[in-house]
DNA sequence: GTGAAAGCGCTAACAC
DNA sequence: GTGTTAGCGCTTTCAC
């Protein structure tokens, strides 16, 4: 072997230097100051601040049978609405010496039951999962084994867990109710196939009774599902809608997930269409950034969103999780994060 | 203690189970099948494959003095940038049976050094680092220590690091050509500092260089420099830019990176300018969404880009650490990913 | 072919 | 107050 690492110091190393034993040391280390004279202290104190001594973390886990490990499986690591969930979860987690460490499920189940496996056998003491499926007996079975699982804003089927999530229907609601006054019709909803992934369920329950609320017979019409975001399903769906329009009267499109959105802006671009004039757009905004990288504002003419809090959906999760791991026994609880209404010139029809 | 996991399965169980050694099994394990008879090998195959087994990395590790665990320092999460990092990253290293762990730095470099120096405590057998600065003793004084450091698109002075990263420099005069072609006149450059972040310097000497080479006397007075992002100095440098326009001419702005090529757009839009006849605008495009989520070419009239290859210079930092890790003695590494130019209409000048 | 035994670095009874 | 000792679950000489 060439050359490997000097030779670790080891908390032998300090208790010899120091004069006292390994108990001793581990002591000093855990800050059970009780047990050793100040004299002791100190002198441990100087050895190990003299020296280059880095207690090892895998020599006690094995020991404490606790890794201070999370494993968090997100759906799909590249959408931005992961960026902010990654960065809540490590505020949280980290100033209490927990490690989070994130994977990228890549928007499949099997992937994520491999990640989820591999997280388990690494010893992880807890898990969070932005799951990818509701359907998903794998990870009830998990928690079953008794690994302490909270979910990160998309519920599973069949199990209570511990979740955290973003409120989706209400503000759906509230989305169709604003466009309604507008005057924009039809309203329609496009999204990805809804049934599995719980937000987007949500949405479209919101979606579903408010229109009947405001005298839609058939809502289930009005919703547009887009199967393939890498296909140009987007821009075949809006040229569906128009040539639906009813005489008079200006369509409007909401946008389940940011990605969508995207495409639908796409759609209406290379169509040549004009928001609001010929088409009301809105949508989702969980990037997160704040009002000096605000995307939405600089696509013209500004467009419509309703906030996705994602950081606080990512720190309220490692919250859960971090009760959860001090009380195991505590009932299951989910927090729901409050979503907003930013209303922007794309779905303004009507002079304020 | 309430409920712990039902005692975990452990090798020595399989051992007694299948009546063999613990040497045995492990061996197995390993796949050092040479050293038992078939028998045996289906014996212990059937018993681990009928019980919930599976071996215990952390003790694999203390015992084998790696951890499989490679440490991910980067820079800011929450950029797009970083998201097609991470998955480069994973996608490489995942198969090896390496296991990535994610942090973020938080643009601070005092966070970079705690997180490096948790990572080692926590015994990772090597480090990507998407630097905070290239100032920065502290990562040499860990490479030094002997940990395995593969820098990630960022340089750090005064030490030869393996490292992989995006073509800046050259990209940069390919973009101030096009706009000089185009009859633009100023061409500025918009950037934060960049004295201690490598990519952003790469591009002021590629800028700076090129300006010289097309007849400008002094380059730096095109040099646009944004402090802080947070606030709207990019809306008054957008101004001030204006202001010393040319008679007959139209400036243009290359935008130092993709979040600040966001805010000059936001600038542009607050100040009712058109492109590209009032001011031409372009700048990196880091997000790699692929052609139906392209968001440059969303912004009206479609925002000329050159694209930052993040995946694949994740990959190609993973794949570089995995050469390491394997030979320690092979001298170092650099591994650069070329850039392109997409132009759109928000520098199309003249017609085509 | 197979196994006994000695650790990897640390913690926690249990003595003294 | 302090130390002795027995492991945590695994790998690896070395012996048979």
């Amino acid at each position: 072997m060439p050359d490997t690492l000097p030779k670790r110091t080891t908390i032998l190393d300090i208790a010899r230097a120091a004069g006292v034993s390994k108990t001793t040391v581990s002591r000093f280390l855990n800050g059970k100051y009780e047990y050793m004279s100040s004299q002791t202290r100190e002198r441990i104190q100087t050895v190990i601040s003299l020296s280059n001594y880095r207690p090892s973390n895998i020599a006690r886990s094995l020991k404490n049978q606790r890794s201070m490990l999370v494993g968090v499986a997100i759906a799909d690591i590249q959408n931005p609405f992961s960026a902010s969930l990654i960065r809540g979860i490590g505020d949280i987690l980290m100033p209490q010496d927990y490690v989070p460490v994130f994977m990228n499920s890549e928007n499949a189940l099997s992937r994520e039951q491999e990640l989820i496996e591999s997280l388990v056998a690494r010893g992880v003491d807890g898990l969070i999962v932005n799951t990818v499926s509701c359907q998903n007996p794998f990870i009830i079975e998990t928690a079953c084994k008794g690994v302490p699982v909270v979910l990160c804003d998309r519920q599973v089927a069949d199990y209570t867990f511990d979740i955290a999530y973003a409120e989706c229907k209400a503000i759906l609601s509230t989305v169709v109710r604003h466009l309604y006054e507008q005057g924009f019709w039809p309203i329609t909803l496009f999204t990805q196939p809804y049934e599995t992934i719980s937000p987007r369920k949500l949405r479209v329950e919101g979606f579903t009774q408010t229109m009947r609320a405001i005298g839609c017979k058939d809502p289930q019409a009005y919703i547009y599902l887009i199967d393939d975001l890498q296909e140009n399903t987007a821009i075949e769906q809006t040229k569906r809608l128009m040539q639906q329009k009813v005489p008079g009267k200006t369509p409007a499109v909401i946008a389940g997930n940011s990605v969508m959105l995207i495409q639908v802006l796409l759609a209406v671009r290379r169509m040549g269409l004009c928001m609001p004039q010929d088409i009301g757009v809105c949508g989702p905004d969980d990037w997160d950034w704040g009002e000096h990288m605000n995307w939405s504002e600089i696509i013209q003419p500004g467009i419509t969103t309703f906030t996705v809090p994602a950081y606080e959906v990512g720190a309220a999760t490692a919250r859960v999780l971090l009760k959860r791991l001090k009380n195991p026994q505590e009932p299951k609880q989910s927090v729901v994060i409050p979503s907003s209404l930013q209303i922007r010139a794309s779905t303004l029809l009507q002079n304020p």
